[in-house]
DNA sequence: CTGAATCCCTGCCGATACTG
DNA sequence: CAGTATCGGCAGGGATTCAG
């Protein structure tokens, strides 16, 4: 049998601390998972393009009036972002005009329970003074 | 019979989306609760200390032993960014040496779950090409 | 020992203008 | 319609130096 021998039955063996050599790396290196979460996370507005999908499907347009302040660069920044990190599928339709499609990948739909555990933090958290 | 409704309970009645009418807002938003708990977890090195914080209480020294290549400054900033943000406590201790001890509040320590929750999908992310 | 002040450099964000 | 090109402002991070 290869128990561990631990002393203190106390930690979980979940996937995370500190029982993966991972756990103990002393800087931030992109190998940590955790580190790459937030860098597919990265950058303002992320989250909320993130959200939208979440919700449907939409096109290029669709979210550009969902989210009527952030502009046509940034948005298309975002997406080509989340794009390459493996969160979202694009898909240009052919003919005219021309539509983009974004839809969530199985990863990025997995970031639904990331959001909630964000959104459950913060919505709990009342910061001082 | 306080049974789980099966089929689809449309929504689920977490703190979460798309209940609450914060999860509708269309910018990023500082009231937003993900927003407040990515603005906690804001900058580099920030979740390494939280890390070395959930594992036990440390004072500043012992803080950068653990990180050696943060730079004294980054560390300063990232336990004041972390304190202010209701984090973590700081405790100046009389007498000399100077020491400054650091522990987190119990809102720093429901950070655990967040952590795993990034960590999670991280490791499970197989990120393309 | 535990920071704060300063400087420089880089990268992000937004606005505007332009193309297939 | 769905982007790319370019530019400027500004905040973040690192190294070094100074102070309580």
């Amino acid at each position: 049998m290869t128990h561990q021998t631990v002393g203190h039955p106390s930690h979980p063996l979940r996937p995370g601390l500190p029982d993966d050599p991972l756990a103990q790396v002393t800087e931030p290196t992109p190998h940590c998972p955790v580190e790459i979460t937030l860098a597919a996370l990265r950058g303002r507005w992320t989250t909320l393009v993130i959200r939208e999908l979440l919700q449907a499907d939409r096109t290029f347009t669709e979210l550009r009036q969902a989210l009527p302040t952030l502009s046509d660069k940034v948005l298309s920044d975002r997406l080509a972002h989340l794009t390459e990190a493996g969160v979202l599928d694009r898909s240009r339709r052919p003919g005219w005009p021309p539509r983009t499609h974004y839809s969530l990948t199985p990863a990025g739909r997995r970031l639904g329970p990331v959001l909630q555990a964000l959104w459950d933090w913060g919505a709990q958290h009342q910061p001082p003074s």
